[in-house]
DNA sequence: TGAAGTTGTCTATTATCATAGACAACTTCG
DNA sequence: CGAAGTTGTCTATGATAATAGACAACTTCA
């Protein structure tokens, strides 16, 4: 540090930096997509040059939290959930284990019937009577994926106002008596979001998401849950034990 | 930093050694006037030159937290409290705004009759029976003072088994009603300490001492107690407010 | 007294940190 | 298109950071 001025702290002066943008990222302050002060206003705030916060930014750009594009700006990169997934997946858990504050909203809970595919995954017949819930889960108000849930009707009665009262299948199944569940074969595709999807995910129209079919079972192997949730792929790594 | 093996972390190696060493001195791995490892030691433990580590001890050096001594080794200086004398002075308020730990310690507490200057003091006759209380105050299980008390026996019947019970001299005034008192004139002068005060204090002979000679009255003015207190110079500074 | 161990000081080298200026390459928007 | 604003890259300079080696000055202890 070649600050004539003061004496020397021991910390680099980009890095002084580097963890002021960090803490506004972390405390709302730039939001994931908002674009950064220009790289001569952050120099100006800081008091520093501006090669000095290149440096600043570099850091935070290996490790993907922001993002430069020539010519435009500087901007928050969402920073993306890494999303294991094992025979034993909660979202909760999953998001508060990357030290965010995990949250679910009800979009609706409707009746349905099973066609033949869903009446496969759940060991039903086909026309069954189903509870088909849709729901947003976020991580720190940044909404992570939709997911279309759906359940046996005859099984979990009410399911849909259980879910409103709780916001988590955990909960949910747990108020039917489930003490645990596993997940069975997870499919992973890729795709477009759709319009609906879209808006309920704060995405934009053309953006890439992450869809996921599984099927939840109890400890004996009895379907419990069939699931079809898409990701925000922009938000979100999934990562598959070895 | 010239690591070239691992990626600039913009901390400089010597601010992690002293504040590794800190945090030893802190949580009591190094005790005032222990003799730390040597400098070569140190530099192998951390995994750094030694003029890296020379460079963390001078730094702690001029903070005062370490004195180094050619030929024999670097000892770790018993901090300075920080005393504040303002006229609301607690001696657990301020060692606990030093980030330290406070306790108190009774030694005894006899009778005692007033002499002429402590009657005039406590606004009682001459030969007015008192109760006498000598206690330790620590920082960190450091002795930082001892101190004799002088309470008037009418006024407050069995102090000493109070303070015995609850080791401060705040809390022993709130069982006898008093919510908030000040403090009066203080006067400081210095001395040397005696043998007494010495083993006491965990002092070597001959080391000086502050001596510090108060009366704490109550809101209306009126004088609960006086002090004597003996400080070691070497573990304290007083900070008068302009 | 002398050896061993300690801190203090010196020179030297390499990498990083920070500043400064200039210009290129690119995006945005009127 | 063209101006304004943005990030990217280059050169240059001086101060710190970290390493390395050598030796002096001093303390401790057998």
């Amino acid at each position: 540090m070649s600050m004539q001025d003061t004496a020397s702290s021991g910390v680099a002066l980009w890095r002084l930096v580097a963890d002021g943008i960090e803490r506004g990222i972390a405390d709302g302050r730039f939001a994931a997509g908002d674009k950064l002060p220009g790289e001569m206003e952050i120099a100006e705030t800081y008091r520093v040059n501006r090669h000095t916060v290149r440096r600043a930014l570099a850091a935070l750009a290996e490790r993907g939290l922001v993002r430069a594009e020539r010519g435009s700006g500087t901007y928050v990169e969402a920073q993306k959930l890494a999303y294991p997934l094992r025979s034993r997946t909660r979202f909760s858990e999953i998001v508060g284990a990357e030290g965010r504050e995990p949250h679910g909203r009800l979009i609706e809970a409707t009746g349905d019937v099973a066609t033949r595919e869903l009446a496969r995954e759940l060991g039903l017949k086909t026309g069954a009577p189903l509870v088909r819930i849709e729901a947003i889960r976020l991580a720190d108000r940044t909404p992570i994926c939709v997911s279309t849930t759906w359940l046996s009707a005859d099984l979990f009665p009410d399911a849909g106002a259980v879910f409103a009262a709780t916001r988590s299948m955990t909960k949910l199944l747990a108020h039917y008596g489930v003490r645990d569940y596993r997940r069975g074969a997870t499919r992973i595709t890729a795709g477009i979001v759709d319009a609906t999807d879209a808006a309920r995910l704060d995405l934009a129209l053309g953006r890439p998401i992450l869809v996921v079919d599984a099927t939840d079972h109890d400890l004996t192997g009895k379907p419990l849950v069939t699931k079809h949730s898409r990701f925000a792929a922009e938000r979100v790594e999934f990562l598959v034990e070895s």
